[in-house]
DNA sequence: TTTACATATACCGATATCGGCATATGATTG
DNA sequence: CAATCATATGCCGATATCGGTATATGTAAA
């Protein structure tokens, strides 16, 4: 078995660094296929597949516009990644604190000294 | 060339299932290798493999306590995530509005019948 | 030092990924 | 219908992934 598909399942489809960019891209608004592969330097081909993945997940919508399609931002779906990071910002909070305290130590032990 | 290295990269190291769990173990403290092998129905090869690419990316840290080697959650890797998707907060509270909207007009119009 | 336990690594097979090119499908216009 | 533009798909090669098993490395106790 290799790696899970990366069809249907919204971690995976953000993994790759090129796919993040169209959905910050698409942020501005719809695209067409070759509007996203120009403004972003990719192939046609390489914009249409990897907006074929997020379609896949639902992160984009799409839309028949003439000759063209327009690709559209659906963000709902990183919603469950921000939240399932989210459950961890107590820690990332909590080293914080530890830092912090450290911090805090070192200026207390410099002070005795 | 192939997907982007797993290693040196969070969102990746997060596109694999049973890292995600292992996080989720780890918030609940330190465990060895084999802990967390046994709580989440791995291999010992698996949790090490998986524990070392979740090290490489700094989300976990691991000291040695005798024979063992523990490893601890470094949360603190998943905020660029965290707020990567929370650029796109927004929007899917923008896709809610609309459809909130379309529920107000479906009562609007069902009120009109 | 030998033994026992804990962890990491090496190797393998099956498979999925990504990028590029060519080409098929679709849609619009003349 | 033919030509044109836009998009999707098929195929390929190179490579990385994941899981499993066997084994190497490391650490502590007898």
């Amino acid at each position: 078995m290799a790696r899970a598909a990366t069809t249907s399942d919204v971690f995976n489809a953000i993994a790759e660094p090129q796919r993040r960019e169209i959905l910050v891209l698409l942020r501005a608004g719809e695209r067409s296929v070759t509007e996203v592969a120009q403004e972003l330097g990719m192939t046609q081909p390489g914009a249409s597949k990897h907006l074929r993945v997020l379609r896949e997940v639902g992160l984009v919508c799409d839309r028949k516009a003439g000759k063209q399609r327009l690709y559209g931002l659906d963000a709902s779906g990183l919603r469950p990644v921000h939240e399932w990071t989210g459950g961890f910002e107590q820690f990332w909070n909590e080293s914080f604190d530890r830092l912090d305290a450290y911090v805090q130590d070192l200026k207390q032990t410099r002070k005795a000294e």
